[in-house]
RNA sequence: GCCCAGGUAGCUCAGUUGGUAGAGCAUGCGACUGAAAAUCGCAGUGUCGGUGGUUCAAUUCCGCCCCUGGGCA
């Protein structure tokens, strides 16, 4: 593979109110760089507040995609937010701009930079036979049901784990061929070059800017946005509608009066689901050949940007010009 | 003041026919391949309100005291 064809990209990383959005416009505009969302919840048109999805000023300074495009009623997935964003990687590219990944969930960044096994599509029929069994079987019987079809991921996953559990499912009654058969077909990936800036900082800092954050999302206006998505009486199982505060915060009305139990509840789901991820990034993107990493152990603040941003021209050859 | 019910893990509570205790939640750590802000796994912690007594042994039984809630006055 000729030098050309790397494909070179910048990816902020980090828990929720670790300070990625700032990062990367610093980035944006220090680089000429498009921002590429990989969030899994920004995707979502109905959440704004919520999401603390960038504003329009702040959008209005660099280029902003994959933010908000999705409706809450569509089920968007690791999959299809890989092919949107390689997509965009590649339009930044030929707008010679540097594309700049940002998000919070590992699993996309993990997909993007290591690729995700190629399956067909998976009918949602399939999918709801699965969860239907399920339900009616329990856990371990639907395992054992599992174990007969594919007993490799069966014996992989607790009984308690519904949501693998009825994936591998669907998998092996779609396609005829265990979820694991699939994933051994992997090609690995050889034509990305990354330099990640992950942001991991200090564990009491970070819960307070978490808590700090749901104060600001609810004086924003978060209850009404989660009331409106509630009023569209979507599905409950929809991804959208297990966004944090979605449930916390409409409740909090149905209630009467227990806006600060609401806000209390949220904030503690917030710093729950920052330790999620705070372990996901301290373990994976490793460093490698196509993977240059920075770890900053504080907030994002302006004081780190000469030590960013000289990091970023190290490791990515078009930064240099 | 009297009566009743309680005081056990950070919280809510279970339990021990007397042999120093346990769930859920919280917390910490971890896992993670098309729902991932999802879904899971593992782990720790207690002067069992205080004090005296009975007993080989009391968180458990008895007395007194303190505290909380409810009722009666």
């Amino acid at each position: 593979m000729k030098k050309a064809d790397i494909r070179e990209i910048a990816i902020v990383a980090g828990p929720t109110a670790s300070g990625k959005s700032a990062l990367a416009l610093a980035l944006a505009e220090e680089f000429a760089g498009t921002i590429i969302n990989a969030d899994s919840q920004q995707v979502y048109r109905d959440l704004a507040v919520l999401t603390a999805r960038p504003s329009g000023d702040e959008m209005a300074r660099a280029p902003h995609r994959l933010y908000g495009m999705i409706d809450a009623a569509e089920n968007c997935s690791v999959g299809q937010w890989l092919a949107l964003a390689e997509r965009e990687i590649d339009a930044a590219r030929a707008a010679r701009r540097l594309p700049i990944l940002v998000g919070g969930t590992g699993l996309y960044l993990e997909a993007l930079l290591n690729g995700l096994a190629e399956l067909p599509p998976i009918p949602a029929s399939a999918r709801e036979e699965a969860k239907a069994l399920h339900a009616r079987l329990g856990g371990v019987a639907f395992r054992a049901r599992l174990a007969t079809l594919d007993p490799v991921g069966a014996a992989k996953l607790a009984a308690t784990d519904t949501q693998r559990l009825t994936r591998a499912y669907e998998v092996v009654r779609a396609t005829g061929k265990p979820l694991s058969q699939w994933q051994e077909r992997q090609e690995p990936r050889r034509n990305l070059r990354a330099a990640a800036i992950v942001l991991l900082p200090e564990r009491e800092a970070l819960y307070r800017a978490c808590d700090a954050r749901v104060l600001r999302m609810v004086a924003e206006g978060a209850a009404a946005e989660a009331r409106a998505l509630t009023a569209r009486r979507l599905p409950e199982n929809l991804p959208a509608m297990k966004a944090l505060g979605v449930r916390e915060l409409t409740a909090a009305i149905d209630e009467g009066g227990g806006r600060e139990e609401a806000v209390a509840a949220l904030q503690q789901a917030t710093r729950q689901y920052a330790k999620r991820q705070y372990t996901w990034f301290r373990r994976r993107l490793r460093e490698s050949e196509m993977l240059r990493r920075l770890t900053i152990t504080t907030q994002f603040s302006a004081s780190l940007l000469p030590e960013i941003f000289s990091f970023i021209r190290h490791s990515l050859l078009t930064t240099r010009a």
